[in-house]
DNA sequence: TCTGATTATGAAAACGATTTCATGAATTCG
DNA sequence: CGAATTCATGAAATCGTTTTCATAATCAGA
């Protein structure tokens, strides 16, 4: 492996010069330029990266945590940002921390040691107090979920609006029973936000809601599946279900379907997110322009480390937007 | 921020034992150890990983290949990658390539600028000649795609049984009028052996094929509902299709369901790897065994990465599953 | 022509760890 | 008891860059 050593040796010239041409600083003359990158050529010279990086003190690498990469809201997010980071210079770190928060604890580490330059949280498990500390080691910066105590840039949308967007949807269809079904995490503010926001809807329009009409730690479609089950044993049924995302969304539909139900006569749904799964499956949902916040977020995320000072809050505030199919 | 240098000052010792204790290395006093130990707790100290890379020669990052992220067949590669990674302390750096040769050659730079230890492809666009030349600079391994040149280890299926497998499975429903809806990539072995194990089986049961029965490029939801366009329009239309993935029939079965078609009575179709999507949609599926070809990759380069030697080729046989569900 | 700025280059320090080498103390062994 | 190991520690070299500092040469302005 050639070093830069090598490479000035074999120009003829110091390492300092060579180092110049590398990084195009001025006050190098064409004729020298000229044999540096000659000799760079020749032996197929590439700088080292971690001693670049312990000289500079920094790594071009951001960290994203999400729960789980197969959820394809977070795939889709993390898509995006990888897209706008390679753009900008600088590789993402995958993090899935499977909503956990020993798991979560453990990637704080990565910022810690200087082996990445900032963290994007899209989900957050661990109390804010919990990542205070480690502000002192580089950006943080929250895309999707978000936290009142956070100090720190959260590009998000204001899911009261989302949900309650959805909801009043249901009940200008003319339900007046609807479920609600979806995560619940409690350190999650967008699961308390839906919740404020279809509690809203739901008392604005003077309707009653039913304890036993909660569903919770519903994620992926087999958890809804399970909660079609719950919601079908009951004596008073739910003509309509609020759900957090379209896998849920999904799962319910096909579980209806097989048990015979038509939908929306029987049971409407509606679904969050608008992934190609709900186009495929017919179901009405809530859109959330998640190009936008990952691209901001990533934005917000580069422009922190090279400016190096921490930036403050920050909301998005974008239009969610309904699409209606036929499920409601 | 804390060095070792300034752990030892206040240890009251040397770099070389600090650093001795932090690498477990034998040969200090449980009472320096304390000594050590107390320090680093009261400094809030913590290696710096950049130094450590530089002196060691190695970064615990592994760069890992896929087209995009938001593909579910391969964000379950990943998912599974990462967590096996993460098990033996190492991170992964994510390289969407968007099957563009160009990103792909981009991506190799980590390697040589020794930013990752090794590199995991799931799939290849450029010729293998491009690859070779990076091999000096740290192990490759091959996952899900596979390539005849490439003297690395490459943990694959044989998609030949996989297609071979599914269109049989069409065949001895009593189909004979059998389309072809898949992505084809030239470069992809993947694709190739597919087709090879379709006509195959289509040969073996004496069977023909008709040109204009094949539909290419197909990877979405999107596409298959392009390809069922065009699949209606003929003259001489197929009663099945084979597809490469789950998407893609998904996509078929919902444009043939608006368009009024019964499934599998006016079109039978089959899915391809078993995605959540597929118990979804009722779709008869070729399930691939995802988790393991993932583990054995993983495990393979992490291998590869501490013997510091190359390994061979390896091929990995593992059976194929036909799901059976209503689309056939 | 002298002074001060600008241009061009290199020697050496710095980044923060790990590893090699040297050395002395303690222990084992014949 | 002397020799050979083993244990315990630290000084200094090393990893491969970038950056600071010093210096010489060239150029512009008075």
């Amino acid at each position: 492996m050639a070093t830069i050593q090598d490479v000035a040796k074999k120009a003829g010239l110091s390492r300092t010069t060579v180092s110049r041409v590398i990084n195009e600083h001025p006050y190098v003359t064409e004729e020298k330029k000229r044999l540096v990158t000659q000799a760079m050529q020749e032996l197929n010279y590439v700088p080292n990266s971690s001693a670049r990086r312990l000289r500079r003190q920094q790594t071009e690498t951001i960290a994203v945590y999400v729960p789980r990469i197969t959820n394809p809201f977070f795939s889709h997010l993390v898509e995006v940002m990888e897209k706008e980071a390679a753009k900008k210079g600088y590789q993402l770190i995958l993090c899935q921390t499977r909503y956990k928060k020993e798991q979560e604890r453990n990637f704080l580490e990565l910022l810690k040691t200087k082996q990445v330059d900032g963290l994007i949280l899209t989900s957050i498990e661990n109390d804010w107090s919990e990542f205070e500390p480690y502000l002192s080691f580089g950006p943080i910066v929250v895309c999707n979920e978000y936290s009142d105590s956070a100090q720190v840039p959260s590009v998000y949308l204001n899911q009261i609006e989302g949900s309650y967007l959805g909801t009043k949807h249901l009940i200008d269809q003319g339900y007046t029973k609807i479920g609600y079904c979806t995560g619940n995490h409690k350190s999650s503010r967008v699961s308390k936000d839906r919740k404020i926001g279809f509690l809203k809807a739901l008392d604005d329009a003077g309707i009653m809601m039913k304890e036993e009409w909660f569903f919770y730690n519903a994620y992926s479609v087999q958890d809804g599946f399970a909660a079609f089950k719950k919601l079908s044993e009951l004596a008073d049924r739910p003509q309509a279900v609020f759900t957090g995302s379209d896998e849920v969304a999904a799962g319910i539909a096909k579980a209806a379907f097989d048990a015979g139900w038509r939908v929306p006569e029987d049971l409407a749904i509606i679904g969050f997110d608008n992934q190609p799964l709900a186009a495929l499956m017919d179901l009405t949902t809530v859109e959330q322009p998640i190009d936008t916040i990952a691209k901001q977020a990533m934005n917000l995320m580069v422009e922190a480390i090279q400016a190096k000072k921490p930036l403050r809050r920050k909301e998005v505030i974008l239009p969610f937007q309904l699409i209606k199919r036929s499920s409601t």
